[in-house]
DNA sequence: CACTTCACGCGAACCGGTTCGACAACCGAT
DNA sequence: ATCGGTTGTCGAACCGGTTCGCGTGAAGTG
């Protein structure tokens, strides 16, 4: 079942039956027709192994993602299956990992065994020891989200300062002038998330530029935490008529949230953000929402990265996105309901 | 950086560093120490090709997930999740292999080539290309579902049938007479697709003995679709009181064509089924169903993979799991709203 | 003091491919 | 007949580990 049972049936060298599969060398028609079928007889493939050995290539791509325990969402199963796909697309295999602090196990692993030829990382934080550390060693990699300092990097991202401020203006151009912003859990936003961080910086710009009285929650990645999270906005500030969110996770418990405190979506409160379509789609009213083009950018991620690994001395690229805002029916003008009922909640 | 390296380094021979590294024979305590220091030094890491070929295993684990094109559920990042997470934990990594249908081109490279040990699969219909070929070649795998004759194979499934009765049951005994199942979509349930099937037959029979008056459907694995089955349900027998899904990636939709239908849940209508824990919660009124357990269930095909490749010989195990219904809060007795107003839709 | 026993380390072979240099056979051109 | 250039094939070295058998020096024993 090796090359050289293949080579001795076929009473050629080992080396010849190699070049035949290979074609780096032309190899006689006959020959090749001979060698061809003793390898369909025997249905033989060469071993991944060897042949990484051989070459130094494993043909892997390396996808690092976020560290266990936490929750995960709709959006990085889509980036994983694009990425999957994308890679299979190039003859690229992909290997998960569990990484999320630097340095850890299995980031070890993948590099240090040699495990990939080249990495997509995702759950980018704007001060990424992972990103650095890879940087460092010129490792070939790519990803998903954007650093501080993106600059000679390979990347590919959203951009959800200028998403999040399309969502307040959007809103403020329907009248609401008291907005609160969802974002994802306070430890994501502790650490750094990419996200998180640019999200809130583009709520807090563009509300400023529009003068909306705002105030921005944090958020635990399931329904629950969202319910709560309306309790409190509304608890804060009655007269909050709109939310943005980062949060799809959230997303189902916001809006049992509002419909609790009796606030009508879109009629009496609009809810925007940034979201997977999926999602978007799933909840009633139906989300206006940017939607994450997660697949897209498993597939931009993967075509950087091949290129890279074809290309060692190819200068950065990469692909920052904004996606339009797709209009639903979750936004709604302001005062549809006078502001002045505002006193208690309307409903337990 | 390879162990020749470090050998010369540390004074030694490579056996030498190699058995110092595995402990697989003794060595002095000194030169142990010599050769751990110049590897902490040089931050060496044996070459994961190198070591799978000389011994044969490349620890790393196939999850052979379903063919592209399709939606991901929910469901499947958590067996993702957790199987990569469990398999860390042995030490193992995990390649990802978007095969479908048989003998295609990513199982071959899975296999053929000998890129993992062991392989998991998911998604298994009740007649398995994939599970008769991995058995005919003895090769080490654990299915996540259970084929038609699963005796004499590993697995580790969802006793759907059961599960499905007693949702079935749950509703009798709240007083449902007409029932509807929303199943997954068509093309699924023809493939012989495990669960759809299992699923299917635990309504049947469930229903056959309180002697319900019953409907199927199949529903595209999306929002508005099953919005669309909704409307389908209430057209084909208006006075239905109650709908068991196994599809939860239809669930907000169900829940969106009950309301556009003017049917509050759970007073005019009962939900319940088969879905995700987290994705019975996102809705609102939370859903009454069993949780599909899928992190435990990550965790044990792993366990079960382990054992298996390290005792090649050990019998055939498989767990079947049965969890409890959660009741929350879509179901409700029938007929707090009289069966007579049945005649037309309250709402567009 | 010679004789086993044991702990330790070494060299060589092997895993299964790839790749380089050499060489033989054949071609047409001088 | 000789020479240069192809074309097709082979042998050997190499990739970076693991593992087996053997040799050696020190310790234990009668």
């Amino acid at each position: 079942m090796n090359i050289g049972e293949i080579a001795r049936r076929a009473g050629v060298s080992r080396s010849t039956v190699s070049y035949a599969l290979s074609g780096k060398r032309p190899v006689s028609e006959e020959t090749r027709r001979k060698i061809q079928r003793v390898v369909d007889e025997l249905g033989y493939r060469p071993s991944a192994s060897a042949r990484a050995l051989a070459n130094g290539r494993t043909s892997t791509l390396g996808l690092v993602f976020p560290p266990a325990g936490n929750h995960y969402t709709g959006m990085q199963l889509d980036f994983i299956g694009s990425v999957v796909e994308a890679a299979a697309a190039y003859d690229y295999d992909v290997l998960l990992s569990p990484s999320g602090v630097d340095s850890d196990r299995s980031f070890q692993r993948l590099l240090g065994e040699r495990r990939v030829d080249g990495a997509i990382l995702m759950e980018i934080r704007l001060e990424d020891d992972r990103v650095d550390h890879l940087s460092a060693l010129a490792f070939p990699s790519v990803a998903i989200g954007r650093t501080a300092r993106p600059e000679g990097a390979w990347w590919v991202g959203l951009d959800h300062t200028a998403l999040v401020e399309r969502c307040v203006h959007h809103l403020a151009d329907l009248g609401h002038r008291r907005i609160a912003f969802v974002n994802r859990p306070e430890q994501l936003l502790r650490t750094g998330y990419e996200s998180a961080h640019r999200g809130l910086e583009g709520f807090t710009k563009a509300a400023a530029e529009r003068g909306l009285t705002v105030r921005t929650y944090c958020c635990g990645d399931d329904a629950d935490s969202g319910q709560t999270c309306v309790e409190r906005i509304l608890h804060d500030d009655p007269a909050t008529t709109a939310l943005v969110t980062l949060n799809e996770a959230a997303l189902g418990g916001l809006y049992r949230g509002l419909a609790r405190a009796g606030r009508h979506v879109p009629r009496d409160f609009s809810v925007t953000g940034v979201v997977a379509g999926r999602w978007a789609e799933t909840v009633t009213p139906q989300l206006t929402a940017a939607d994450v083009p997660a697949a897209e950018m498993g597939r931009l991620a993967v075509d950087l990265l091949v290129e890279r690994l074809d290309h060692p001395d190819a200068p950065p690229r990469h692909h920052l996105l904004t996606p339009p805002i797709s209009l639903r029916a979750s936004t709604g003008p302001a005062g549809a309901r006078p502001d002045t009922d505002t006193g208690t909640d309307t409903a337990r």
